[in-house]
DNA sequence: GTGGTCTAGACCACC
DNA sequence: GTGGTCTAGACCACC
């Protein structure tokens, strides 16, 4: 499920780090599911087993898996975030920059927002609670 | 009028090439205004000058600024931006990336459009000419 | 494979990415190969990493080697060259002066395009697709 | 006759020894044709008599014009021209150069020699000799 | 092991 | 004055 691209830019760990939460966002993953092992995935993706523990640590430490001594790793409840300010301060500092670049390539207002509508369509749409 | 975070996890040269965007976005620096010198600012950011030289050759090669020899550096006409495409690519893959996020820190679609159009308010409407 | 003159008046890192591309254009260096890490390069030429990086950066940039993080350095398939349209009109330019310093040097059309087809050998055919 | 781009990343200096060179290959100027006096050129240029002047004197380097004392500079006969054989190793060195880049722009030598015989058509047949 | 970033500072070309 | 190149060498992230 977790495809790598070996030649991009950024570091392998972030790149599981982000599909996993990817899944878990489109709820292809849920709430007590198992996670492969470090062992299992790391020879699943031919990558070394380091580098799938820096990403479960990482996922652990951002409160979307948690690891059970013997059990196994699992995915979390979606629960009260772990660092929520820090991390919507990052979210809000990161749209910002992408709305800069946006206005360097020329765009309006409509079709960024548009780019938006096509990449948001996963969120809910809150007229409840986010389940 | 660039503010530099030392420990960021973003190196000093592109904290540099973001802010320059950014003030050429929000039409604070203009086309045929000069930039400060490599050594104007890098002793005002008390920083090396080969730092602010990469910062300023990563802004010419995207098309944000130019040097004119012997002159000086100036910000350049918005013009058509250099590799479009791919800049537009990674701009999508960039704002799904965030919706991972947001939808991770249990915001709705709506919240999130909030807080992009919060972001987005330099962008021109597209009724009428960029200017 | 590389070799440097001190002298000239183009700078180092250019003189390496021009071999390079030399040495992949003649196919001595293949998709797929290995170059030598910036440490070794550098220390065989006896020259700074830092021109070394620099000069892998830029071929980085022309899309003719890849960096994956921690493995090293390796020749890109050929493909949809960046920038394609800027450096053909490039190139149009630069054979436009060459023309000019070989008719100053008195030289015939006959005389140039033997030159030319000296230096284009590596050229393919065309007649079949390219590989 | 000379139209400088401030903007270039060749220096003007050399901008306005290609022209020159140029504007004499093309036979607009003509040997024993005056050429502007250094003051005369920068003020309608708008640059530095400096700049113009170290034109001047690469150009005379060259053989392509003479000062003659009190009466001003003009343009040289056709004859053998200074540092021919190093003039030529260059230009077979800079085509080398443009064959390369050709190849890792996807191009044929059809293509090539096609570019070529547009640039160089202000070459003589060679029937007779260059005059 | 790999490459990326940064500093401190020299030297150079251009104007 | 301006920016570009290069060295020597430190420190870091990634694998």
């Amino acid at each position: 499920m977790i495809q790598l691209q070996q030649r991009s830019s950024s570091p392998i760990y972030e790149q599981i780090v982000e599909q996993m939460k990817e899944l878990v966002a489109k709820d292809i993953m849920k709430a007590g599911d198992k996670v492969p092992s470090v062992r299992e995935l790391s020879s699943t993706l031919l990558i070394n087993p380091n580098t799938v523990s820096k990403a479960y640590q990482e996922l652990e430490r951002q409160g979307v898996i948690q690891t059970i001594r013997g059990k196994g790793t699992f995915v979390l409840e979606p629960s009260v975030p772990r660092m929520a300010a820090e991390r919507i301060e990052a979210l809000r500092h990161e749209l910002q920059r992408l709305t800069v670049e946006a206005k360097h390539l020329g765009m309006t207002k409509a079709q960024f927002r548009e780019m938006v509508d096509e990449a948001s369509h996963m969120l809910g749409e809150g007229y409840h609670a986010a389940d």
